[in-house]
DNA sequence: AATGAATGAGAATTCATTCAT
DNA sequence: GATGAATGAATTCTCATTCAT
């Protein structure tokens, strides 16, 4: 179901939702390879397998379509970081899941967010306000558990604001700096050093011996060797 | 001094040198408020005072202005981060005081950070390259301050590379997501969290004594609240 | 009943019909408003309640459309000015009140008199040709009474053609200056000065005693102020 | 000299007005034969002998050409009627000979006369305004002997807007109906017979001398036949 | 008969780049 | 060296027309 507001000249809306499917898979593949500006609607189209003329049909502007997949982006983050953390309890362990979860979605769509930081400023400000918005959720899973974690002592009182975009940074600089880490640096790897480093620095002692806890038991978080703590 | 290898019709090195100065500050500034694709060579000929047929005797193409650009963003890095830690040979205060110094530069070249993040990839791939080649370059100078203070123990032993760009990111950060930070926190305020929460990860005990009195000694430098550690 | 000899898909002739009402009555609102080139198919299969495809069941090509409209036009005064001076036999008063009909027919169609000044060359030559044959009909009905005024030595000898569209451009006078005439000028009283303007010109001593005659004993017709002749 | 507020991106006036007049001369020819919205910018830059892409250093959008355009059309009647009665007294002499006059300029227009009244709506109100307000000045010229006629009573006491129009719709006319007047009467006929109608319906007793003396002793004005008047 | 989604040719406009002066 | 007018390829977007349902 639509919540873009972009208007269509398409009524029927299932038809609408797969036609903007196939136009908004196919832009995201081409403007994360050539930029937004290096790619030509005629191209969108063809990859789509539809006619140029179709584009226009659900979309009013070729930045429509940088929306939509934009959209597309913070919509999996949003969806499949919560499901990662769906059902656990522990306020660490959920951050730390949470983090965990972030990296991999990021890994998954790593060059869809790369697109997302070079592009968003393309956007007219009331689109990129949309954008914005939707991040600013996303990063609330990270800041819920943060302020959880607080709340119950295992993370001493730290600037969750700071500490969320720092977590946040993590994730999308797997991203960012991918041509980096490719011959450096497993996924897996990157997470728990990076986790490591964070957690000493803001664990309190109980969230020292929970932390252990909460990783040891759990084997599919790869966060392991935090063991020494 | 030219290091670009742009080819430029003109003779005269001199006169070279300072048209492209000339050049690279109007593009600049147009490119970080309108992006790259936005800005016209007549815009840039206009700001910079000089006709559009000017330009071109100075660059081959308009992707060179880019080239331009970027080379003076991550050379001002290479400039100003190291002027910072000129003189100073305690290596855990030369660590604080680069990401200090990192952050200010960022701050001060804010929107040409931005830039640098949307643009590099519209880049050919052999200028992408160069601007990369230098981003190491410029975090070196972070990385051997962390490798020094690992060898003497300062901070435990930790993964460099991850590090850096922890470390890089936070600076980065600062730039990134000042649409968020602008009206929650103060540049210092800034540094200082994030510098707190990373140097409580990695610091070792002896890290923690160098790390406080370092920081007791210089006020000019903001990271103050390690006390408690 | 279809006399435009434009092809349709469509076998039953009142269905025909009652469709081509539909559209036209569209067609002749938007293209009066905003011209042909500007007025969409969609536009106008929206205002008369059906969808874009169905046009093209009873017409075509676009221009088929403006075809009809423009015949619509023509029809109407080959229509309504006769029925003006049905039974009168007079001819100086046929002619009077032909003249006054004709006005006041194009007064009430008068965007789409416009409308047939603007597109009329927009139709390829042999459409184009049907519409001047309908006008020149139409003229007829002047020129018929002229010549009876003529040789009744009502009216001098003039060139008829001449003469034919001198009133002729009097009536469309009124729809293409409105936007001069409207602050200025009611119906009426433009048709009393340019009738009386003419008839001046052209009256026989006989045809004064008669003009004066025809006038006064009708008062419906506003034509007056010829008394004192 | 450049009265039509058009912006150019070429600073060079005299240059903009050489090339302007290049297009304008290209345009009027397209247009005139096509019509406004069947003309491409392609073949008007290739009738000019031109590059496309130069059309619009000296024009903003399409529709700047036809405003151009238009205004040529009444801009050479604003100039060619007024010499054809400069150093003439006689107000009604003035007034035959700019009728007269207009006729023929209309003649020498034809095309661009009826492009007028085609196209005078495809403009955006404000510059509709701009080529009413000109007519309007043209017009002037005629109304302006009327009066003249009228005060020196050579003319009885008419309504001169409504006069005014009915002599320039006989002028407009010869350009209008050209496809019916064609291959019936010659430019000269047609003036002679209207405004001898039109005259004969207006002149005083005073005016009926001096106009035929006015007429006899000016062989260059076509004017004759009102010998028995 | 009717619908309305789909097509794709076509047009206005832009702008990097060239080049005569 | 510098200028700025000129070029023309390239791109977005529109819309008459078609056609599967």
């Amino acid at each position: 179901m639509d919540k873009t507001n972009i208007a269509s000249h398409v009524e029927n809306p299932d038809l609408v939702d797969r036609r903007r499917k196939q136009i908004v898979a196919a832009a995201t593949k081409l403007f994360s390879d050539q930029g937004f500006y290096r790619t030509k609607i005629k191209e969108i189209a063809k990859l789509a397998g539809v006619s140029p003329g179709l584009v226009y049909l659900y979309v009013r502007e070729k930045e429509d379509v940088l929306l939509l997949v934009l959209l597309q982006v913070v919509e999996d983050y949003a969806i499949e970081i919560p499901k990662a953390i769906e059902g656990i309890t522990d306020p660490l362990e959920r951050l730390i899941r949470a983090v965990d979860a972030y990296c991999r979605v990021v890994d998954r769509h790593r060059s869809a967010t790369v697109l997302a930081y070079r592009s968003t400023k393309s956007l007219s400000p009331e689109r990129r306000l949309l954008i914005q918005e939707r991040e600013i959720a996303t990063n609330s899973i990270i800041s819920d558990a943060l302020i959880a974690c607080i709340s119950q002592k295992l993370i001493r009182p730290v600037n969750v604001d700071v500490l969320t975009y720092q977590l946040v940074l993590i994730a999308h600089g797997w991203a960012l700096k991918s041509w980096f880490y490719k011959s450096r640096l497993t996924l897996d790897e990157y997470i728990n050093h990076n986790v490591d480093n964070m957690l000493r620095g803001i664990l309190t002692k109980a969230g020292q011996r929970s932390g252990s806890a909460a990783i040891r038991c759990e084997s599919a978080c790869k966060v392991t060797h935090l063991g020494g703590m």
